[in-house]
DNA sequence: TTGCCCAGCCTATCGCTGATAGATATGCTG
DNA sequence: CAGCATATCTATCAGCGATAGGCTGGGCAA
């Protein structure tokens, strides 16, 4: 009988995930690796839904702790790093996207305001900085969720190769955005 | 004992699937309301996968049925209602953006190089056309996924409502990133 | 020190899932 | 009529999330 603590599991799980992937990531599997038998877990989370949400968050975590912008920061830069941290941090983990989208999301309200105040001090339209906002996370996590969609099977397709630099294509779409931004408040 | 073909099996998953959602789509549930054994559908598929693949398929008929552009439209509105037919398409079945993000996609590559061909022709640079044309493909799944996310259980979040007009998040978004095109090619 | 409580695990079991093996019935074709 | 492909059936498997209820050990109050 090993004792277990609630942020073990969640760690554990998250180790799971990563050598096997998402689909893999069952209560048994996880309490097997604890020393511990499966109905265990049930102890530590009401359900598997909140297990998966737990590890949502603390995937996200270096996003999350990122340091928050101050005046004086180009927001533009700023703007593009933000993104990226974010992306970074889906991409840290297998299936992190997968595992972010099917989770209802705990977003930390206070830094998201913190970063709108940011953006709307630096001159932004506070709608149009909103906006961008979401949309920028939305293209990530589409962005994301296609690249770690993996070519698992994708072989069957013509080979009339369609290979898209991930990185490049995100970076080409995030500037997108950032551009669309700058000229709406450039023509207002 | 009930004769099925394969498109009546697709045709009723759907069906299936709008009404119970996606989680809610088993063989069973599907064999049954087929009056059929759940192995017999086995014969049809080879694999659940197989199945949801031809579901997203099918689902996304609207969209890759639709009329192509041709010359003479203005590649701009053509551009803008092109992603709406894609999302609006998303939207029609429950669960339309996890079906399709699910799946790997059965793109048609040859409306996909009519379209290019249109914006090229239209003055568009070829990179810059494919590099937006994916963004704004990644932004509406993204976007439709967090909408179709729906608030199942999302009242347990502080009360200071967040409510975000989807339709106008999702418009915004998009003429964020066709005015980042167009400054792109002014610019240029 | 005694005795209780409860945190944290256990065993046993439920109903569901996707999938396979192998038998059976139907209907077309030579 | 014989043979074959089609399309279903029954039976069964391993794995899943989840629940019910029992056992154990350490901390704390009397």
């Amino acid at each position: 009988m090993t004792k277990i603590h609630r942020d073990a599991v969640v760690s554990e799980a998250l180790a799971l995930l990563d050598e096997l992937g998402l689909d893999a990531v069952s209560t048994r599997q996880l309490a097997r690796r604890l020393g511990v038998e499966q109905p265990s877990l049930y102890w530590h989370f009401r359900t598997k839904k909140d297990l998966l949400t737990a590890m949502a968050e603390a995937a996200m975590a270096p996003h999350a702790t990122a340091p928050l912008p101050v005046s004086g920061d180009d927001w533009r830069t700023w703007f593009l790093d933000n993104t990226r941290s974010f992306r970074r941090t889906l991409l840290l983990r297998r299936d992190g996207a997968r595992l972010h989208a099917g989770s209802t999301p705990t977003s930390d309200i206070a830094r998201l305001r913190v970063k709108m105040a940011f953006l709307v001090a630096a001159g932004v339209p506070e709608h149009d900085a909103q906006m961008a906002m979401l949309a920028a996370g939305r293209f990530t996590v589409g962005s994301v969720l296609e690249e770690q969609a993996g070519p698992g099977t994708g072989a069957d397709l013509p080979p009339d190769a369609p290979v898209v630099d991930h990185e490049a294509a995100f970076e080409a779409g995030l500037a997108l955005i950032l551009e669309g931004l700058i000229r709406r408040i450039e023509t207002s």
